[in-house]
RNA sequence: CGGAGUGUAGCGCAGUCUGGUAGCGCACUACGUUCGGGACGUAGGGGUCGCAGGUUCAAAUCCUGCCACUCCGACCA
């Protein structure tokens, strides 16, 4: 993508609504634009990364043998008054009518519906266990929304909901959700430490939170640090392995780890003192397992082996997209602007045209852009005919992985710059050894 | 929902107390000089001062009502 044809509209000073490192820099970098209170607009560059983030997700749900689906953001509210919900839920729910006087909701989650379609379809144990899951808006009416996408109203949030003949079943259901949050937060290069957690208007009685430790987060949480030493399950785990899932399981879960509403004071005291954390959080996984709280009401039953139905065993699994794309902001920036992990990372690389309209360093550019595009690389290409201290602040703002800076001083001996956003050093190199190396064949 | 604030050009702000018809920096446009870490000069463009009433010869400024947004708290993915 050329800059000059592309829109990132970028901001020099801090809009002063803006209290967090992330927030402020999601603005500046022209990821976000407010619209209203907690709610967003996500603007190209923004939307590059949330698309990113998503794919790592859905990839990591899939090898999980989740399915996806796509469930609509407008609800029935007659849905809600199946499970009880519609009068429980309170203000949080946005609440609308249809030109029909029919009472609507916009979804703040899907248990109802998810139900709604399985006993819709699902008659024998046969067909479990069974994942569904999508990626979809909610709205949840924030008495007070901050922080922008941290806490906003209209969030983006992928939400799965496991079906299972028994809670056995469940449990396994729960480890598979368990490890693919393990998985999917580190692909972000996050540490992400599972938390016994409340279950909340939610309801159920085994739930943990995926926490990232950052000062800016909203909780207080309270850990043992050997948590963030711990090796994240490998690519080949085998879902279908119980017992081998429920031993990962365990190990993620065998030292001391709490939400402040969860803190044990004692049992944290049992915690040596080297190791003991007592750290603020952000929340950016949740899952539950919840039993038959919305299949007994609904009536979602299978037939068993045993000739009987039986109500299903449930369990609810949510990452906020939005939220973590936040905290990856919080946990990886310098002074200059956001240090994408390479795997979200907007743009491969930034190629810097430090004198655009020279014939030598546009040649160059060119080249280089054709070739990595070619390769298959996501390339940036700042032709602006702007100053070179204007260009490198954009590229750090931005926080692509790689700046290829290209100048007549560097082409006089056919070299051009290759730094890395994370810190590194400028490296002076041939433009075939640039391309090779972001191609991976240097 | 309790408490505290703020709305003036795209962004950041001054002007409001003491009424006289709107200004600064950045950004934007044109031209010129510049150009390896956010350049400089000259000339420009852009605002029904959040909205609606009221007071007054005259309102960004005073009065009343409303709306929006932010922060602290309680609540929450």
């Amino acid at each position: 993508m050329r800059l000059s044809r592309y829109f990132l509209p970028i901001l020099r000073e801090t809009p002063k609504e803006a209290e967090i490192v992330s927030h402020r820099l999601m603005l500046r970098a022209g990821l976000i634009r407010q619209e209203a209170a907690g709610i967003y607009a996500w603007l190209p560059l923004g939307l590059k990364v949330l698309n990113k983030v998503n794919a790592i997700i859905r990839e990591e749900q899939n090898r999980s043998g989740a399915v996806e689906l796509l469930m609509p953001t407008i609800q029935s509210a007659d849905l809600w008054r199946e499970s009880g919900r519609y009068d429980a839920y309170g203000k949080e729910m946005l609440r609308i009518k249809d030109r029909h006087e029919r009472e609507m909701l916009f979804g703040p989650t899907n248990e109802e519906m998810v139900t709604e379609i399985f006993r819709g379809y699902v008659r024998s144990y046969k067909d479990l266990p069974l994942n569904l899951y999508h990626i979809q808006w909610k709205f949840r009416d924030e008495v007070r929304p901050r922080f922008g996408v941290m806490r906003s109203r209209e969030f983006l949030m992928k939400d799965a909901y496991s079906f299972d003949l028994d809670q056995a079943g469940a449990r396994h259901s729960y480890n598979k959700m368990f490890v693919a949050y393990l998985r999917t937060f580190a692909r972000m290069g996050l540490k992400a430490i599972p938390m016994r957690a409340d279950t909340g208007p939610i309801g159920g009685d085994l739930s943990h939170e995926f926490i990232i430790l950052a000062s800016t987060g909203e909780s207080e949480v309270f850990c043992h640090g050997d948590y963030l030493t711990f090796e994240v399950p490998g690519a080949d785990t085998d879902f279908d392995d119980v017992a081998g899932l429920q031993g990962t399981v365990d190990r993620w879960t065998s030292l001391y780890a709490a939400t402040s509403e969860m803190h044990d004071a004692a049992a944290f005291e049992a915690v040596p003192a080297q190791s003991k954390m007592s750290a603020r959080g952000i929340e950016v996984g949740h899952i539950f397992y919840f039993g038959t709280k919305y299949s007994a009401p609904m009536g979602a039953k299978v037939m068993g082996p045993d000739g009987q139905e039986h109500e299903v065993h449930m369990g609810s699994y949510g990452i906020g997209p939005s939220r973590l794309i936040a905290a990856i902001i919080e946990a990886s920036h310098d002074e200059n602007g956001i240090i994408w992990p390479q795997a979200v990372a907007p743009f491969d690389a930034v190629i810097l045209n430090l004198k655009a309209g020279d014939a030598g360093t546009d040649a160059a550019c060119a080249r280089l852009y054709a070739d990595l595009t070619a390769a298959g690389r996501d390339v940036l290409y700042d032709d602006r005919d702007e100053r070179p201290g204007a260009k490198f602040a954009t590229a750090d703002l931005i926080g692509v992985p790689f700046q290829i800076l290209v100048g007549p001083k560097g082409l006089a001996e056919g070299k051009v710059e290759l730094k890395a956003r994370a810190g590194g050093e400028k490296e002076s190199l041939p433009l075939d050894a640039v391309v090779a190396r972001l191609t991976g064949r240097g």
